[in-house]
Parts: C-alpha cells; sequence; structure tokens
DNA sequence: AATCCGTGGCA
DNA sequence: TTGCCAAGGAT
C-alpha cells in the first residue's frame, strides 16, 4: 500500500494543491514564517500577516535587525504572541548561534526558539528534504482515520503511535510534498466534520472511509466535562467567653479541596433546592436549635475548577447558642480572627475578601 | 500532565 | 447571541 499511497496523494497535491506564496520557494526562512504563523490559524487569516513580513522582513538579516515594538506591530490582530516573540528571538538566535544561517538539520532547527515537534519536522522536511513527519492537527485528524487509530491523540502513546505509522509511508525522497500534501488533505479534503471522501485521492486506503466511521475520529482523551455543582455554605457565627466564632471542617475523602478547611457545606443537584423557598427545610434539617438568625444570604457565585463548575451562595447565621446539628460531624470551633490561619479553598477566601465573581 | 496564550469559525 | 472549539509551543 505504502508506495501507492504516497504516488496518489501526492499526485493530487500536484493538481489540486492552494496556491500559496511560501510554497515552493525553498527559502527557509519563509517556510519558518509561514509556518508558525499558520500555528493554530488558518491560511485565510495569516496570509496578508505572512505578505506583511516578507515585505518588511525579506530575510533573517531583517528580522534580526528589526525592532521588536515593530515585530508586535505587524503581528497585532493574528493571536498568540509569544508567537511574535519568539520569531524575533528565534532570528536573533540564529544569527548568534549559526552565523545568520538557518540550520539545515532537525536537531538544531528543534532548538529555535518556537519551533515544536511539529514546526521542526515542517522546516526539515519543507526547506531540508529531510525524512520527518510533521504532524499538525490536519495530519492527526487524516492519520487517525486512515488506519483506524483510536488511541486518544492527545496522549504520549497516541503520538507516539502516529508517528511510527507515518515514518512507514512517508515517501523519504520527497518528505516536504509528502507533508504537504497530508496537511492540504485535511484542511481541504478530510475535514473534521463532512469530509468529502468521495473526492479523496486516497479512499481505497483509508479504514475510515471503507468502515464508515471517520465521524469517530481522532479520539481525544476524554476530558471530563466540566459538571456543575451547587453549593450553599452555611456560615454559622456564635460566642464562645468574648470572642465570635464559627465553624469549619476538614474536608476529607475523595473530593476536590482535600484537606483544605470549610464550612458546614449543603450540597444539591440542582440549584433550584438550595433557593430561597428552600431555606427553612434545609436548615430545620441541618439544625436542632432553631435560636438563629439569619444575618445575610450571598448572590450566587460561580467559581471554575479544571473539572467542575461549582454555583455557591454563603447563607450567614447568628447563633445564640452553640450551633448543633441533626447529622453528627467534625466541625470544630473557630474564632473568626483565625480562619485566615487554615488552609481554605479559594472559593471561600475570595468571598471573604470580597473577590468573587457574582452571577447575580 | 495540565494550563495558558488569541482569534475567528461554527452550531 | 452565546458558548464551544480549534492540536502548537512553552512552562
Amino acid at each position: 500500500m505504502t508506495q501507492n499511497f504516497a504516488k496518489f496523494l501526492i499526485k493530487w497535491y500536484s493538481l489540486y494543491s492552494r496556491k500559496l506564496p511560501w510554497r515552493n520557494s525553498g527559502d527557509p526562512y519563509k517556510i519558518w514564517l509561514s509556518e508558525v504563523i499558520l500555528q493554530q490559524t488558518r491560511v485565510d487569516q495569516g496570509l496578508a500577516y505572512y505578505n506583511s513580513f516578507v515585505e518588511h522582513y525579506p530575510s533573517i538579516h531583517e528580522l534580526s535587525n528589526a525592532h521588536i515594538d515593530e515585530v508586535m506591530k505587524l503581528w497585532q490582530g493574528l493571536g498568540y504572541y509569544s508567537r511574535a516573540r519568539n520569531l524575533y528571538a528565534g532570528a536573533q538566535q540564529i544569527v548568534r548561534e549559526f552565523n545568520g544561517v538557518f540550520p539545515a538539520d532537525y536537531k538544531s532547527i528543534r532548538s529555535i526558539k518556537g519551533i515544536g515537534d511539529y514546526t521542526a519536522g515542517a522546516i526539515a522536511s519543507i526547506a531540508f528534504n529531510l525524512p520527518y513527519p510533521a504532524i499538525d492537527g490536519n495530519v492527526l485528524r487524516v492519520i487517525t482515520r486512515i488506519a483506524s487509530i483510536s488511541t486518544p491523540v492527545d496522549t504520549t502513546a497516541g503520538k507516539s503511535e502516529i508517528h511510527n505509522f507515518l515514518m512507514e509511508i512517508i515517501d523519504k525522497n520527497q518528505a516536504g510534498t509528502f507533508n504537504q500534501a497530508l496537511m492540504e488533505l485535511g484542511a481541504t479534503i478530510c475535514k473534521p466534520k463532512s469530509p468529502l471522501c468521495n473526492e479523496c485521492p486516497v479512499n481505497e486506503f483509508c479504514i475510515a472511509f471503507i468502515e464508515n466511521t471517520h465521524q469517530n475520529f481522532p479520539v481525544k482523551r476524554t476530558k471530563l466535562k466540566p459538571k456543575n455543582r451547587y453549593f450553599l455554605y452555611l456560615i454559622p457565627t456564635f460566642m464562645i467567653g468574648d470572642e465570635k466564632n464559627t465553624l469549619m471542617g476538614k474536608r476529607s475523602g475523595k473530593d476536590i479541596w482535600f484537606n483544605l478547611y470549610d464550612f458546614p457545606l449543603i450540597e444539591a443537584s440542582k440549584e433550584e433546592d438550595l433557593s430561597n423557598s428552600q431555606l427553612p427545610e434545609i436548615l430545620q434539617n441541618t439544625f436542632t436549635n432553631p435560636d438563629f438568625t439569619v444575618l445575610k444570604i450571598s448572590g450566587l457565585i460561580k467559581h471554575q475548577l479544571s473539572h467542575q463548575t461549582i454555583y455557591t451562595r454563603f447563607l450567614h447565621l447568628d447563633f445564640a447558642s452553640l450551633p448543633k446539628f441533626v447529622v453528627p460531624n467534625d466541625y470544630r470551633y473557630i474564632p473568626l480572627n483565625m480562619i485566615h490561619e487554615l488552609a481554605i479553598p479559594r472559593l471561600i477566601d475570595r468571598y471573604l475578601s470580597g473577590k468573587n465573581v457574582l452571577i447575580y
């Protein structure tokens, strides 16, 4: 399959590829510039920036002698501005370490600021015809479909599997063309949604096409979709001697904020269960002594964690006696001025200092 | 391994 | 309209 795959792919590329200014330039600088501009960026969006950069800085020499302010100005609006800073730093690095000549070996290319695995492979293959794969998002999608690879692509195992597969099918005599063709195929035919499989030059090699499973690829590590949680924190206050206290406990178990301290917590599965109308019942089910007054209830606060979104309200209760709970627990008496001696979640710290994000 | 960086396309 | 997503590199 290998030979015909590359043959069909490259034939298709020669006939149908978009004509872009950096293609066939053979200039490592221009290829580098285009690859950096196209990181996370569509061709349509980056094209004008590429032309502008080439005009202002025809070679590494001009770029390395530019002023950073001007470089940033030219990059303005394109986003991911560290790319511009790294590009500039990279130009100076090439002047300093490689006498101003773009290095022609993978290791040196990879060492340049802002050049990672993908960009190094792209430059090495396109500018120097070295047999390295260039694995961008397009290639990831194309290859997982062709080879029906279900290993998540955003894992070390998945990346290495794709890399190994590519090393088997890459045309080592024209790796640059092969890589560009693969990316072009991903961008124009093997699209994320509604791929144009009937126009695909290599569909006969594609397991996903044959099995009609293209929509299953690429697989990404199931990022636990942020789950919503609804908290009601009770902040009871009461006097012990002449000192005002509250209750806090050390969190345990498998949940978030393990070993941090927080207030008595009521958690519900939906926001309505914590609405004002539910409060009397909640309090009745929580405390055995009803000798408290409700001082204040906060608005709804949104707190974003990596894998969950927590909506919280804080309810301040002032007790005439020591709070007694229906369900036994390990809450401890904490003088108010001692709260900040304890490790507490950012949500609570921000609430206490008035720096939280209110939904309403 | 997880998070941040920006913008535009898309449902 | 809002919210989600996009896969590169550095930290």
